[in-house]
DNA sequence: TTATTAATTATCATTTGTGACAATTTATAC
DNA sequence: GTATAAATTGTCACAAATGATAATTAATAA
């Protein structure tokens, strides 16, 4: 016998704005005011219904870290049968820059480099960085039979960490060749899997 | 016929300043405050001597570039005569973490990722980037006679890449083994170059 | 010792991000 | 239509970072 809540769905929508501004921005420089302007309604609205600023970047945490496992888990089961290791370089490199995928990235990049600051965003992204690794390398040895765990493992962190130095050099006017090398890079990475 | 100036001075132990406080809490936590009490000098004195913040943040991406490239041929210098790839892993990884090198480095990455908010902050980051890649891969080449300038070019950058990526993950709690696996990772690399 | 120039200190105003809460509007059930 | 509970708007206060500048102190040369 009241209005319905829209709890929920503002809720989504507040996170979902707030990682896209984390992926244009940077966390700090993503206020309250910046993500109620991204989401369309006051800043007001955002306090009432995620909470303080705290409150919403363990809110985001959680968020980016589980669209971050929801995604790249689809993103794996879509290319569960190509036996080439060429689904990976499609993904990471994707020349579309509009998939959900790489606004999640940057994003989920950005919480990695703050959290020492967020003690429950610590625990949240270490468990998923964690489990990120594990299962790129799980993938890895799928498809590299005849390697060991550690090398896939190896392997896993060093094309994950490539990627991200990538992503945050996005910034400078690098020659191409050398941006264009970190592609030939994780190949010579993989390639030592053989 | 006048007080001596001590402009020279102060502005060389700003930046300084300024460069340990971004190793330790990142440039937007820099206030100039905190640059000021790292200085054990009041914020109007920073203010004086080296102006408002957008020069303090061009100064100290010059002050950092400079340091860094002098730091990093020194280092270069004093292994020059080291055949083997060690030398490189030692100043890397070292246990000891009062190094200059391991102050600069945190510091110069903040800048590279913070690069694309302030024009001539990225110019010179750019340049210094390049080069350090560069000089990187004439010291790989010099000690892998056999491999191409192309090879030693993507395993520079995937050594730089990844040593900046295990740097930005300090803050995470990742099991021993995953961090330990970036010193293997980059031997991995190198071993590649043989 | 005195004039000169620079260092140093001390305030004030502005802007921005944030927290808190009152006032108002709106959608539902009865 | 009316009560109810929630959404929505609006406003104020507070703290931090910064910009600007006046007032004071100190070191040198003549």
């Amino acid at each position: 016998m009241a209005r319905p809540s829209l709890q929920a769905e503002r809720q989504q929508s507040i996170m979902a704005a707030f990682t896209r501004c984390i992926s244009k921005l940077g966390l700090e420089a993503a206020s309250l005011d910046e993500i109620a302007k991204e989401a369309g309604m006051q800043r007001s609205l955002v306090r009432h219904f995620a909470g303080n600023r705290e409150d919403l970047v363990n809110q985001v945490a959680d968020y980016i870290a589980s669209e971050f496992e929801h995604i790249w888990q689809a993103q794996g089961h879509s290319h569960r049968d190509d036996p080439s290791d060429d689904w990976l370089l499609n993904v990471l490199f994707s020349p579309a820059p509009e998939t959900q995928y790489q606004i999640m990235l940057p994003a989920f990049y950005a919480l990695l480099s703050a959290a020492h600051r967020y003690p429950s965003v610590r625990v949240r992204m270490t468990q998923c960085f964690e489990l990120y690794v594990a299962d790129l390398s799980l993938k890895l040895q799928a498809r590299h039979k005849q390697a060991t765990t550690d090398d896939c493992q190896q392997v896993a962190l060093g094309i994950i960490n490539i990627y991200f130095a990538w992503d945050s050099l996005r910034g400078l006017e690098l020659n191409s060749t050398l941006i264009g090398n970190n592609e030939k890079l994780i190949k010579r990475l993989l390639s030592s899997l053989n």
